[in-house]
DNA sequence: CTGTTTCCATGAAACGTTTCATGGAGTTCA
DNA sequence: TGAACTCCATGAAACGTTTCATGGAAACAG
C-alpha cells in the first residue's frame, strides 16, 4: 500500500480511503486506482483485521456436514452471512465435546466477530468476550437461543397422527440423558396425546444403549406379527429412517399398518420430496435469526429464546386422505 | 503480550517463545504460564498472521454441501487438514463461475496458504501467488487435478452391466458442453462397450434443456411399454435417483426390467448402504490427496494429474447374483 | 484585502505478533 | 586466570493496515 502511494504520489490513508470506497477528493480515486493497477497491488486483510480487531468473520461449530439437516442449516447459516458480507468460518466438532470447546477457544484467537454453535455438552463454557448464539440449546437468559417451536412440533404430530386415524401411538428417541430445545418434541407429544385422551407410550434409547433395544421395544409391543401402535412419531427424520427399515424387517408395512411422522424435514437432495412424513424446520428462517442476532450491535437487547414455526409435510410415510403431491419450501 | 512480558518480568520475544512451545530456559515456562493465567491474556492471531503473511488456513471453493457427495468431500478434507493443523475457509459457489473467481479473489486477500476448487468455468483464472489444486477440473500442467479413475469406472461400469446379464445399454448424463474429468466416465464407458461389442446408446442432456428430455429420451426408445435397454450407467447418483423415479412412472421396474448403476457413491447418511448401485469414488484418498498436494513444499514436483481407483458397490438397483449385504467403506 | 471557515490530503502512531542481531552470563579448556 | 565458546534472554524492527490530529489550500464573507 505504501508502493502505491509513492507510485500515485498520495499519502498511504489516501490509499486506504480509495481502497474502502470512500470519499476522497476529484482525481484522486483515478490516480489511485491507476497505480494498484501498475503494480498489481493486493489488498491484505491480515493487517486490517490485525488494526481493527475484526475479521468480518462469524464461527459455526456444529457436529458435521453428513446430516443433510446440518447440510442446510450451514448453507443458510452462509448465505445469510455472506448477505451481510461475513465470512464463515465452519468448525465440525463430530459430537466431540472436547473439540467443541477447543474450537471456542480457537476461533476466539483468530479474532472472529462472533460464534453460533449447536453444541451436545451442556456445561460448555461460553465466553463473554464475543457475540455467542446456540442453536437448540439454551445455556441462560444471557446467551441467546434459536430453536425452532419443538414443543408445537411435537403437539402437532400427536395431533396429525390421530387425524390420520391412529389409536394408539408411541413417540421414540435417541439420546434420553440430554435436555435441550428438541427434548420438547416429547413435551409436546405427550401433551397433545394426554390433551385428546390418546393411548401412548415413550421409548427413550439411553445413551450408549445399541440400537436393537428399539428392536426390541417394537417387538415387545407386537402379537400375532402385528404392532400394537398403528402410529409412531420419532425425534428425528434419520432415526425415523432407520427405524422404517427395521420394522420393514420385521414385516410391518408403512404406512399400511403403522404410520411414521419423523422432525427436521429432510430431503434427499436439494428440492425433491421428504424423505418421511415429518415436522418441518423453518431452516431458512432459523438460519437468519441466528445470524442477524449474532451481529446484532446489542446482544443484550434480543430475546433469550426465539422459537420459530414448524410446519407439517406429508412424504410418503402416513396414509394422506388426499394424495400429497410433493410439496415444496419457498 | 507485553503486558505479559512486564508482569512476568521477561522480554516480549520469551513470551513469544512459550506460547509457541519452543525452547525457553529453565524456570521462565513456568513464570510466563503464571503471569499469563494471571492477566487472562487471550493469544492473538491476526498480529501472526500479519507478521508471518501465513493464517494455516486453506480454503475449499465448492458449489455446495446440499449434495450428499460435496457434503463427504467437504467433510474428509476438513479433517486431513485438521490433522494438519491447518483450517478450512469454506466457500460456496452454487456453481455461479462470478462466483468462482470473486472467492478465488477474496481467500488471496485474506492470504489462505492454499486453495482447493472444485469449479465449473473451463477459463477460470488461475492464480499463482498461491498454492492451487483442484479436483476433477484439469487447467493445465502446472496446475495439480485430483481426480477419481473415471475412465475406469466408467469401464468398470459396462463390465459389470454384462456381468449382471445386460444385453443392450445406455449411458445418461447431464451437461453435455462441460468437458471435464468426469466427462471420461462417458470414455471409458464406450470403450469397455465397443470391446465388448455391446450395444450402446448415449444421451447428453445439454446444459439449459429440461430434465424432460431424459423422459423423451427413454420413451422413444420403448416398445409395448417396454424399454429397450437392460441396462443404464448415469452420470452421477443424483440423477440416477431422479431418473429411477422417472422410470417407475413409466412402469418400468428397477432393477427386475432395467439395472442401473450411477456414480460417486452416495449414501442416504453416513454409513449406511449407498442409494442406488453405484461406482463409488475414493473419497477420503481424495480429501487427503487434495490436502498433502496443496500443502506440499514444492508445487512443481508432484504430478499434474492424480488418479485414485475406484471401485463397484451394489445398491438395490442391480440383480446381484448374491444378494449383497451392505457394503462399506474402511 | 483580510479574517474565518470548510474541506480534505498528509504523516505518524498503533494494532500484536515474529525474528534477528546483540550481548551478558556461564562453561570449557589451555 | 584468562581466552574462547556456547547458550539464550533481550530489545527493537517489521509486517500492512486504519485512524486521527494537523495544517495547507480553497472558498467565502466582510
Amino acid at each position: 500500500m505504501a508502493d502505491v502511494a509513492r507510485e500515485a504520489g498520495v499519502a498511504l490513508g489516501t490509499v486506504s480511503r480509495v481502497v474502502n470506497g470512500q470519499p476522497v477528493g476529484s482525481g484522486f480515486r483515478e490516480r489511485v486506482e491507476a497505480a494498484i493497477r501498475r503494480l498489481g497491488y493486493q489488498y491484505n486483510a491480515s493487517g486490517r483485521n490485525l488494526r481493527t480487531d475484526r475479521t468480518n468473520t462469524v464461527a459455526l461449530i456444529i457436529p458435521n456436514t453428513i446430516n443433510p439437516y446440518f447440510a442446510l442449516l450451514v448453507h443458510h447459516i452462509n448465505t445469510a452471512l455472506e448477505k451481510r458480507n461475513y465470512r464463515m468460518y465452519l468448525c465440525f466438532t463430530e459430537y466431540n465435546r472436547d473439540l467443541e470447546s477447543e474450537y471456542i477457544q480457537m476461533v476466539r484467537q483468530n479474532r472472529v466477530d462472533g460464534i453460533i454453535a449447536l453444541t451436545y455438552n451442556p456445561n460448555l463454557a461460553i465466553p463473554d468476550d464475543v457475540p455467542f448464539v446456540t442453536i437448540d440449546r439454551f445455556f441462560s437468559v444471557s446467551v441467546p437461543c434459536i430453536a425452532a417451536d419443538n414443543f408445537g412440533g411435537g403437539w402437532m404430530a400427536a395431533k396429525k397422527l390421530q387425524e390420520l386415524g391412529c389409536r394408539k401411538i408411541a413417540f421414540m428417541r435417541v439420546g434420553s440423558t440430554l435436555t435441550n430445545e428438541p427434548s420438547k418434541r416429547r413435551d409436546g407429544f405427550v401433551s397433545a396425546c394426554v390433551e385428546m385422551g390418546m393411548p401412548f407410550e415413550v421409548m427413550a434409547l439411553e445413551d450408549g444403549a445399541p440400537f436393537s433395544d428399539f428392536e426390541d421395544f417394537l417387538t415387545g409391543h407386537m402379537a400375532d406379527g402385528k404392532l400394537e401402535f398403528d402410529g409412531l412419531f420419532i425425534g428425528t427424520d434419520m432415526l425415523a429412517w432407520e427405524i422404517i427399515k427395521t420394522l420393514r424387517r420385521l414385516s410391518i408395512r408403512v404406512p399400511e399398518d403403522v404410520q411414521v411422522i419423523g422432525f427436521d424435514g429432510i430431503r434427499m437432495f436439494g428440492d425433491q420430496e421428504y424423505i418421511v412424513s415429518t415436522i418441518v424446520q423453518p431452516v431458512q428462517e432459523i438460519a437468519e435469526a441466528c445470524v442477524s442476532t449474532v451481529l446484532s450491535a446489542d446482544l443484550s437487547s434480543v430475546p433469550s429464546l426465539i422459537c420459530l414455526p414448524v410446519r407439517y409435510a406429508a412424504g410418503g410415510t402416513t396414509r394422506e386422505p388426499v394424495i400429497p403431491e410433493t410439496e415444496r419450501d419457498a
